[in-house]
DNA sequence: CGCGTGACTTGTA
DNA sequence: TTACAAGCCACGC
């Protein structure tokens, strides 16, 4: 049962925290998206930061695709826990068929993630709950 | 409860 | 192009 924080609580049954998850989960394979365009898409505009947090708690084990959220910039961002785990996210996403520049940097132009309705109806889905009425 | 820190973004210079 | 400040939120001390 997902514990509610308080300040969503009246907005919403599912936290914050849930429903970045659910957003990153919507991200396709080959296509990265921004901390901030999570934030807003998830219905918290203006905390990116919220974003990293919550994917920095995520487990090794999990079947999120965190390695397809890059900052504004287009690069990786260095984890707190070192560069491996940046290098991890570079080497997956070009297993994936996303490119880097020379600086390190995806082309956000080229592979920025565009949500389509397909998109919106699985958030919408995974934001009432299958198992809600 | 205050303060610093952090997988961030945006605006300004 | 880079550098700095302000804004936002959760967490540990």
């Amino acid at each position: 049962m997902p514990r509610l924080h308080g300040s969503e609580a009246a907005h919403a049954e599912r936290s914050a925290h849930e429903r970045i998850l659910d957003v990153v989960r919507c991200v396709p394979r080959g296509r990265v998206t921004t901390y901030g365009r999570v934030a807003e898409l998830a219905g918290l505009p203006r905390q990116a930061r919220l974003v990293g947090y919550a994917l920095s708690a995520l487990p090794a084990s999990t079947t999120v695709p965190w390695h397809r959220v890059v900052n504004a910039a287009g690069a990786v961002s260095l984890r707190s826990s070192g560069a491996d785990g940046s290098l991890v996210q570079r080497l997956r996403l070009e297993r994936e068929g996303v490119h880097f520049d020379a600086a390190g940097r995806v082309d956000l132009r080229t592979h920025a993630w565009t949500v389509t309705s397909g998109d919106r109806t699985r958030l919408a889905r995974a934001g009432r709950g299958s198992a809600r009425p």
